[in-house]
DNA sequence: ATTATATTTAACCAAATGGTTGACAATAGC
DNA sequence: GCTATTGTCAACCATTTGGTTAAATATAAT
């Protein structure tokens, strides 16, 4: 479980710096499923995706519900909040600054392109 | 360098996945600083601080300008909008379906803390 | 009851992560 | 020319990560 807010966001990223992850979120987006389905698509154990998906519960952005012999997962997005607010605090930066930052950053790839004879 | 856009994905999540490096963004929203100047905040080493800038800017989150020994560190918010892409995708999930799913995780908190005695 | 299905766990492995120390390189200042 | 400062690099270390296999658990189905 996850403590504080930083840790919080710790984990929310951290589950979603992997493709497998995004993925499983992404097909759970669609509808809740059970392991064996979500595991389908990847070329891989179903030990490996049982670890993933404890990742993903850690962050909290799945919730799992057991019937029996047949665990079902759902997407909780709440946790995600954290991590989108986080990033739009920079919006406001990108607005201020995007501008000239942009205009430098090409005049440098514009030379970096001239040194390759681009 | 990030290839396709998943790597950049990845990249950009685990850069954001530490306070460490978080924090180091934050300072660099206000104002572009040399190393030991975004160093000085950190109980660590400036070759730790080293790692964590070679992060960003792997992810392409922190700009690099060396001028004699000075090196200043620029933020480049640009591949945050990746990131914020993502997960704005699922701002319509949530309105489609956070009403539902939180009543029914607010009646299961609601068990468990009649469970605990609350 | 036996068998098949769904899933986790434990033990292991290689690679990546986050940190250290110590040596090095380059530049600024005296 | 020294010396102090800024910063990286290489080697090392412990821990975490992402995967495997093999065994265990639990339930469903026949």
């Amino acid at each position: 479980m996850v403590n504080n807010k930083s840790e919080q966001l710790d984990a929310v990223f951290h589950a979603l710096a992997d493709p497998t992850r995004r993925a499983m979120i992404a097909r759970l987006a669609q509808a809740p499923c059970g392991i064996t389905e979500l595991a389908a698509p990847f070329d891989m154990t179903l030990a490996a995706i049982s670890k993933h998906i404890k990742v993903l519960e850690g962050a909290g952005l799945v919730v799992r519900n057991i019937q029996g012999r047949n665990h079902t997962c759902q997407l909780d997005t709440r946790p995600m909040l954290g991590g989108i607010e986080w990033l739009r605090h920079y919006e406001q930066f990108w607005n201020q600054r995007l501008d000239a930052l942009t205009a430098a950053l090409l005049a440098e790839d514009a030379a970096a392109d001239q040194a390759n004879g681009n």
